[in-house]
DNA sequence: GCCAACGTTGGC
DNA sequence: GCCAACGTTGGC
């Protein structure tokens, strides 16, 4: 089975690399997506050993920020079932739920960050999703291509 | 803080 | 199934 390669985003105010850095095992559970699409890469194609993209958005600079690493295969977001959590949703069930997680590792934090202008400079990344104007998406995937292009970027003076 | 773009909801 | 209204995302 050959790796696959994502980019997550999260608001660093909410969690950051430097809270998965500090987190016990240096891992959190992906948790809180609520989007399908989303949601579908989640449960149908992340897996153990995938690579991903750590994004800050909603920040003063939106970038790359690091590498993850997936350690746990999919299972149910306990959030959507819990009445006291911001992520709960009525309509996903223990018999029937609706939202997943993968759980992440920390890997690599870039000495300097990707910024979202870098990216959306880089001719050879003008296909995907996170450049593209009005993309919303918290979960896409990478071709290894895209994944190998990106890694250069760090290497920049 | 603004607002464009997007995804979801719900009336019909 | 259409589409207007609404709430959210996220760059700026």
């Amino acid at each position: 089975m050959t790796t696959n390669y994502w980019l997550l985003k999260s608001e660093p105010h909410t969690f950051s690399i430097d809270d998965l850095i500090k987190a016990p095992n240096q891992s959190t559970r992906w948790d809180g997506v609520r989007n399908y699409q989303a949601r579908n890469y989640i449960r149908d194609k992340m897996k153990v050993n995938d690579f991903c993209f750590f994004y800050h958005s909603s920040c003063p600079v939106p970038a790359i920020v690091g590498i993850v690493e997936i350690t746990q295969p999919c299972h149910i977001d306990e959030t959507a079932l819990n009445p006291k959590s911001e992520y709960f949703d009525p309509q996903s069930t223990p018999q029937n739920p609706r939202w997943f997680q993968v759980t992440v590792t920390f890997k690599q934090k870039f000495e300097k960050p990707i910024t979202l202008t870098e990216l959306k400079n880089n001719p050879n990344l003008k296909h995907i999703p996170l450049v593209q104007r009005g993309s919303r998406l918290s979960i896409m995937p990478l071709s290894h291509q895209d994944w190998q292009c990106i890694l250069n970027m760090t290497k920049r003076t």
